[in-house]
DNA sequence: TATGAATGAGTCTTCATTCAT
DNA sequence: CATGAATGAAGACTCATTCAT
């Protein structure tokens, strides 16, 4: 009996998005013909139709599966004893950024600024990141650890502004040594997160 | 004798990257047709390509044309009596930005991470404006206007790296009021720069 | 399985290639449109591109159908008893080419001329014929049917020029009875070819 | 004044048909494009077209100046004290046909075959040639020079079919030793022509 | 579920030709 | 006579999408 197998379905659409992800990031998302993701998902183009109807669903899917795995990043900010030393370690951990994805986000933030649906995705993700890490700030502030002038709300699209530079660092001077570099946000942003008179 | 005019041959081609900008930061490099294109600049495509050879060629000579007005902007930044004044000075001039350039800056950070002829377009362009940058900083730490311990290049790539964050961020959060992040972005960058112990 | 048919497949080309060695012999290869070879093959051309990657590839493929007719048209030579006699029977069936046939052959040539491709298929292509009828001449040398003193490989290149210039006399003069024509040039290339004082 | 110059008139149709018989030779009728032809005669488009008013015009020029210098060659045949050796010494002057001259043939014959217009100036030139060379082929017989069997008529067009099979065979076997070939070819051909038990 | 044949509008680019200067 | 800017209709080829099997 061909009865739907969710499991099966879950993990077809997860090769797809594999698929789509590499490609996107390698050609675009105009430039990433449905049939090289075909090829690259190992699936014929009927099939993948499938499971996305359009190009733009499969484009916006990835989006939201890529953004939500940054937002979980984001997540474990809520334990952290010191908000600022969470900050920090997302800072850190952007090392870990693979070049596909610093790309995807690139490609994102070029769609997002002219494609209104990708745009609001990326506005709702941005919200959701930004409330949270607004309110770590704000528990941080209660606590001594942050400055307290500092404008909760402002200071988190700040974080997120900061890891966008850091990504288009990559692509701007990708000869800076990633050490220097990380180190030296680290110590800057430490510095405006702290309270006055508390070097890092 | 009727000899090539140059001067109506500078006009054309500005005629042509003037449209091509706008179609570039309304769909994209790959979304904008040449006869789009075309369409906007008044101009058969014959003729159109008798000014730029290739796509490529029109996209590559519309980037250096956008990348040598930021460039100009920066120049400034040698006559300002204060470094750090002049830096936040430029930020301050990022709120005249229009949504074309914006667009536009975010197309090309996406092309340049995959695109290795427009990638070292991007990175030439760079190295200019770093090298520029830290020349005024390190002027400005001789003459006591900024911290000692930061280091000139580093703290240059960090410039560009706020502004790519502030250029993301227009789409991200078009709604926070551009005021309060711009006052909030130079206040803390101007406690970022300025000697320890000595906030805005 | 609905895997491939590879009969189908084979069909499809066949029609394929007619169309384009119709449209190719009426216009040309560079004047034959791939719209007009897909309107001639009821086809839309994102199919015709299914099986056929370039233009190239369609006209290099029809040459290769072509020049392979031409030699199973010669492969008959090794069974003839008497070979003078069965190179003057190719000759007589020179009579049946169409029009399509001998413009083509026309257009290869001066394709052949200039394109490297074209030229290795067709000398691959002549030198596997020359071989043959070589092969067969010297054969009947042995045999006292062919005059001895005759250079078989030579012999053989003359052979296809014959041919070359049969093609190109149905242009330069298609009023001239072929009965004459091809009557005259069995006469003189039996003289040629028989042992001396063995008029035809 | 401008009055018209016709010496420079004709220098300059010269100059001209001089860049397209290198350009037709090179890329074939259609693939020349008037551009290139004007690039290779170093004058403007505007300025060719007062010359020539269409690429159909060029061409046909083109080919009856071509044509004629071959008709020319033939012009000789009327002197030479014996036919035969007249129309050897031809065969012995394809020798120092450069590959300009075989590939323009080549792309004429296959023009000719589809273009009515061009057929009709080259089946025009052929009947000239005929009439010139059967003529000759007449008297040489009546001096007993020509075997008296022949046809004259369709003799005359057998001697441009080996023109047209050499031209062909430069094409098809350039590995070919030439003098082999053109020893093989006049020896043949005399044989041919030559009375009956008089070899060449 | 899975295939891949099939479509046709759309892409970039070329080119013969005209025309103002 | 001479230039080269300007046109716009093709040309080859691509690609998202559909559908019969």
């Amino acid at each position: 009996m061909s009865s739907t197998d969710p499991q099966r379905h879950t993990r077809q659409r997860a090769r797809i998005l594999d698929a789509a992800a590499r490609c996107f990031s390698r050609y675009g998302f105009q430039g990433a013909s449905m049939a090289r993701i075909c090829a690259d998902a190992e699936m014929s183009p009927g099939h993948l139709y499938h499971y996305f109807p359009h190009k733009k669903a499969l484009i916006e899917a990835m989006i939201v599966r890529e953004l939500e795995e940054v937002h979980a990043r984001f997540e474990g900010l809520r334990d952290a004893p010191d908000v600022v030393e969470g900050l920090l370690a997302l800072i850190e951990g952007g090392r870990g950024w693979t070049d596909e994805q610093n790309r995807l986000m690139l490609e994102v933030m070029a769609e997002a600024a002219r494609n209104p649906a990708v745009g609001d995705i990326l506005r709702h993700h941005h919200a959701a990141i930004t409330t949270l890490v607004a309110e770590c700030l704000a528990a941080g502030q209660a606590r001594g650890q942050v400055e307290p002038s500092l404008d909760p709300e402002v200071t988190a699209a700040m974080l997120q502004a900061v890891v966008d530079g850091a990504v288009a660092r990559q692509v701007r001077a990708p000869a800076l040594d990633p050490d220097r570099w990380i180190d030296h946000l680290k110590h800057l942003y430490g510095r405006m997160l702290r309270p006055s008179g508390n070097a890092s």
